[in-house]
RNA sequence: GCCGACGUAGCACAGUGGUAGUGCAGCUGAUUCGUAAUCAGCAGGUCAGGGGUUCGAAUCCCCUCGUCGGCUCCA
């Protein structure tokens, strides 16, 4: 199973509730526009677009020789990528921002003029696109994008004030019309997204119609900070990274080990239900193995180095790799035996550790780290019985979504591009048509919202992918599904047919809890780091009022220990106030209260993490309903 | 990997050239308490690491490591 590296987009954060908007290539997105079409913009797109040349017509006065590139709308404001020797840093915001303001309050009307070709160029030439009139340089970026811009589509020009710039609009009325904006951060980019081009600064702002609203849009960005899984992460103990061990590379305390041994409780049952088969497979490879998957040499910068082992007396040289996926043992092990149509579908189930050499620049937090465990499985099947193995397969993905209460999620579905068979995509043409159509019909039949994406399969066939957000609105891919028709012949893999004969199985990978670093940095985020009982690291911490009470905290603590649950006593000297505190902080989801009252009667004190003081109960009926509520795995 | 910012006690932070600080956590003692912080004392640091400038560096400069924000959205 290769997950792939996800897209980083961005949601858009709107008061009180978030809206997602996608960036797919090739996809209609209300967000982009073909150069030639008059833009679409929505109010707020508009109001930010204006705002983006406002910023640029405050840099020009600030800095005139800036050179501009693209300055659009975005998800959650605008940007304007500038090229200037000055360096920009937010301690430059304050002035920018003022100077915005003159601008603004001078509410310059936003002008519309179309332009011929020639005309642009020559302005392009006097430096008089993106700037505040002629130049002794010329406006680079503007006449690199005046040539990308279809012949047969008109050329316009926006004015403001002494601001003149290429653009295709639109644009509000005039500059006072911009609501509240603030610049937020500055960061690199390279033209055109290309690293052979030269780096510009991004300046990023955002706007809202409202003061109001831009206030509550930052206030959301606070909250979503609280539960950054990294943050969370430290303060519930559950992960750390040192230094010495290497970036990337996650520790797991007790309690965070917690999270992954019941996922892999839900997961281990799930599969066993379902027919899987339990393998174990080790972490390094030979050469050789990489070689037939086919992975080397395209895949090897992704991997980590190779190991050169010496053996014989250093006759013969050995390499060996670290695996950054785990198909390829699978598929020596269907391999290992000879297989016959009537022991297919075969599906091995292998909580598997991975390791991939992740762009140090692209490592955050567990989301993307550089060893992962990985929830894999293949199922090898045969053309007929695919369609009832996706459809399976596709069921888990729903139910753990249900149990996880994890709504807001997109299916994406990759599919080839006919063009580029042979090339990017296994030349099969009749196989992919009829996978994609039995993936498309089982995603239509299951009433599954799902995007389709041209061109974006893997090598090996179509897959799906399922993408989520995290709290401070990134984009990941959280569990992946994908079909292979090619790499089981690269394997030689068979089985017998009822004729004797030998055929070549289908193999489908899939991941529908994606990696346990994800999944938990995911989770982390979803919960707010307040885990359902069944996941909870500590479920009950048992608080005696007085160390009167140590020896009873300590018999109740034994009894739910004696029924699986995971519990501990405060018996620090602090007053039960303290306790309590300590316990909620640690969303602990219940707090037994203990003291000579509960001693001689035989019922405790509840409080629950969420609803506060429970008043009391015989502590039996209180073990049954916890028991239940972890066995049911219950949401909250 | 590239660009930028940042790195001070376990955590959150203050300290911009002149004796390294605060709060919480920790430890010790006292307190024995009824639903979100009891009191007191103590300890804790090669200021990420290395080099340089200076009479003197957490502070200025260089290198390395790490973390964070970006590197798709094209007039």
């Amino acid at each position: 199973m290769v997950l792939q590296r996800s897209s980083m987009s961005r949601v858009a954060f709107l008061p009180g509730q978030i809206v997602l908007i996608l960036h797919f290539k090739n996809i209609k997105n209300p967000n982009t526009h073909p150069i030639s079409q008059p833009s679409s913009m929505t109010e707020l797109e508009t109001l930010r677009h204006s705002c983006a040349h406002i910023l640029a017509n405050a840099i020009l006065a600030l800095w005139p020789e800036a050179q501009f590139a693209a300055g659009p709308p975005t998800s959650n404001g605008f940007y304007y990528d500038v090229d200037l020797p000055h360096r920009i840093t937010p301690d430059d915001f304050e002035l920018l921002e003022k100077e915005m303001e003159k601008i603004t309050q001078a509410a310059q009307p936003f002008e519309c003029e179309v332009i011929s070709r020639d005309r642009a160029l020559e302005m392009g030439l006097s430096g008089e696109l993106a700037g505040l009139g002629a130049r002794s340089m010329p406006s680079h970026f503007k006449l690199d994008i005046i040539k990308r811009i279809p012949p047969d589509a008109p050329i316009t020009l926006y004015r403001n004030g002494a601001f003149t710039d290429l653009c295709a609009g639109p644009h509000v009325a005039d500059t006072s019309k911009v609501g509240a904006f603030r610049l937020t951060h500055v960061a690199s980019a390279y033209y055109q997204g290309d690293e052979k081009n030269p780096q510009l600064q991004r300046i990023y702002g955002t706007a809202f119609a409202t003061k109001q609203a831009l206030e509550d849009y930052f206030n959301m960005l606070e909250e979503a900070k609280k539960r950054d899984h990294r943050k969370l992460g430290k303060e519930l103990e559950l992960f750390t990274f040192d230094e010495d061990v290497g970036p990337g590379l996650p520790l797991w305390l007790p309690r965070g080990t917690v999270l992954i041994e019941e996922l892999e409780k839900l997961a281990k049952e799930t599969e066993f239900q379902a027919g899987y088969e339990r393998v174990k497979t080790p972490h390094i490879a030979r050469e050789q193995l990489y070689k037939t998957s086919g992975h080397l040499p395209y895949y090897a910068e992704s991997m980590f180095p190779p190991m050169e082992l010496h053996e014989d007396g250093g006759k013969e040289k050995n390499i060996y790799y670290l695996k950054a996926m785990n198909c390829p043992h699978h598929h020596k092990l269907f391999a290992a035996i000879p297989r016959s149509y009537r022991d297919l579908p075969i599906r091995f189930a292998e909580y598997g550790t991975c390791y991939r050499y992740e762009q140090s620049g692209e490592l955050m937090g567990l989301m993307r780290v550089r060893a992962m465990q990985m929830n894999d499985a293949h199922i090898y099947c045969t053309e007929e019985q695919f369609a009832e193995e996706f459809r399976a397969v596709n069921a888990m993905y729903l139910k753990y979504f249900h149990i996880f209460g994890i709504t807001r999620y997109q299916m994406r579905f990759s599919t080839h591009d006919p063009g580029k068979l042979g090339q990017k995509f296994v030349d099969d043409a009749q196989l992919w048509i009829k996978t994609e159509n039995m993936v498309r019909d089982v995603l239509v039949s299951s009433g599954i919202d799902f995007v389709e994406i041209p061109n974006e399969a893997a090598f090996y066939g179509p897959k799906i992918d399922v993408q989520v957000w995290s709290a401070i609105g990134r984009e990941f891919t959280l569990a992946t599904n994908q079909v292979d028709f090619a790499v089981p012949s690269r394997f030689g893999l068979a089985y017998t047919t009822s004729e004797n004969k030998k055929e070549t199985p289908l193999c489908i990978h899939r991941a529908p809890l994606g990696t346990h670093e994800r999944f938990i940095g995911f989770l982390i985020e979803h919960f707010a780091g307040a885990f359902p009982t069944w996941l909870a690291p500590e479920q009950v911490r048992v608080l005696p009022i007085s160390d009167k009470m140590t020896s009873y905290a300590q018999t109740i603590v034994r009894e739910l220990r004696a029924l699986g649950i995971r519990s501990c006593a405060d018996l620090s000297s602090e007053k039960v106030g303290a306790k309590i505190r300590v316990a909620q902080l640690l969303k602990i989801p219940y707090m037994i209260i203990v003291g000579a009252r509960e001693e001689s009667s035989g019922e405790i004190s509840v409080r629950s993490r969420q609803n506060g003081d429970e008043g009391s109960v015989p502590k039996e009926n209180f073990y049954h309903r916890l028991k239940k509520e972890i066995e049911q795995r219950s949401a909250c």
